[in-house]
DNA sequence: GCAAAAATGGACCTGCAAGTCCAAAGCTTG
DNA sequence: CAAGCTTTGGACTTGCAGGTCCATTTTTGC
């Protein structure tokens, strides 16, 4: 039951969605109006409507989708491959120096309290974001025991969940605050506790 | 040049701030009308406009400061008196209590993607907030590593910013996913890692 | 090359929620 | 007790942003 899109049309709901991921991202969903993603895209209303018939929401819903799975592709590869120590810093360096060029631009914040509420789907796209997260940490960390370079007792799944929330609430007070500094602190003594591990034993 | 207020009139306007901090609770930022507001805390628009000029802003920044407070509030008397592992975890047992009856309901949630672009106060009412947060937090280090419970090689703001990261995290993952378990792992991987602290040297 | 379907443009409608205004009631104070 | 405030109520205005509609152009497939 999905309409037909030819390529063109493909090519622009892809443009709609990026123009007004980026003109979310720099202005703040609840400041973007669908004439402004007109605007930045130069699309006229009718277009809009043509690839959202359910309107606002429904391309909201997109731009969350688009902003999760970029939220994760811009770590690769460190993120699939926490194999080593190396590998475990390189990732973390990635994460900070993302983040900081993004400065106080927030691709996640609008989904989260915004569109949390008004699409019931935003909330199951941003839980699926975290759950996909978590498991990559997750086996990062699995794969480290299996090398000997963490220590078998550690709970993976709660260190991951752990770690998760550093990286979460860390990028908050960035937004918030416009410091970097608590995501670094959180990244390192993390990382560091992971690595204590194997010496605990 | 602070306009005059009787005590009615305090009373009126307290009423406001606490009746459209709990509407926002419960139904987020951006679906709470004045009408809501007003039909909650049985006033008329007159009022509204009459103690809040600037209109709906100036009350959204009210409720920002309101609600900021709340949150220091409701850690104490734990958060100013870590000054035992026992101590340390009655705080950590709160923290959990609390978010957990709060659920996904979330009083600072709003203040940050919404009234943070909107007013430029409420960014510096968050960042307020997160300051007093941290440097109770930091103090509550110093202190176990004025009674040796902590190492004194252990960097107290780093720490602190660590665990405040990772407890924002926590609530942020409570928030769009609605587990606690985050939350938990972060207060509880963090506090241990500062006791393993003490033994390391 | 021609019908059918998809893509596009833009004028128009509509509802709603913030904000305005003023008139009436209630304190409170000399 | 009367004058001057603060407080209150609610009708009215206004602007705007989302959504509707249809006419026109372009593409597709046979």
């Amino acid at each position: 039951m999905t309409r037909a899109l030819t390529r063109k049309g493909e090519a622009t709901r892809a443009r709609i969605v990026a123009g007004a991921a980026a003109e979310i991202r720099e202005r703040g969903v609840d400041e973007v109006r669908l004439e402004d993603v007109m605007a930045r895209t130069g699309t006229s209303k009718g277009q809009l409507f043509h690839y959202f018939p359910e309107g606002k929401d429904e391309l909201l819903l997109a731009v969350a989708e688009h902003e999760a799975d970029q939220v994760l592709i811009d770590q690769e590869p460190m993120l699939s491959n926490l194999t080593s120590w190396p590998a475990w810093l390189a990732w973390r360096d990635r994460l900070v120096e993302r983040y900081l060029a993004q400065g106080m631009q927030c691709p996640l914040n609008g989904l989260l309290g915004q569109a949390g509420r008004r699409a019931p789907g935003a909330q199951a796209v941003v839980t699926g974001l975290m759950g996909r997260w978590q498991k990559a940490i997750t086996e990062g960390i699995r794969h480290m025991q299996s090398t000997g370079d963490i220590a078998p007792e550690v709970d993976a799944d709660r260190a991951a969940a752990a770690l998760l929330a550093g990286i979460q609430g860390g990028v908050l007070l960035l937004l918030s605050t416009g410091r970097i500094d608590h995501l670094e602190a959180a990244l390192d003594l993390t990382i560091d506790s992971l690595r204590a591990g194997a010496r605990a034993v």
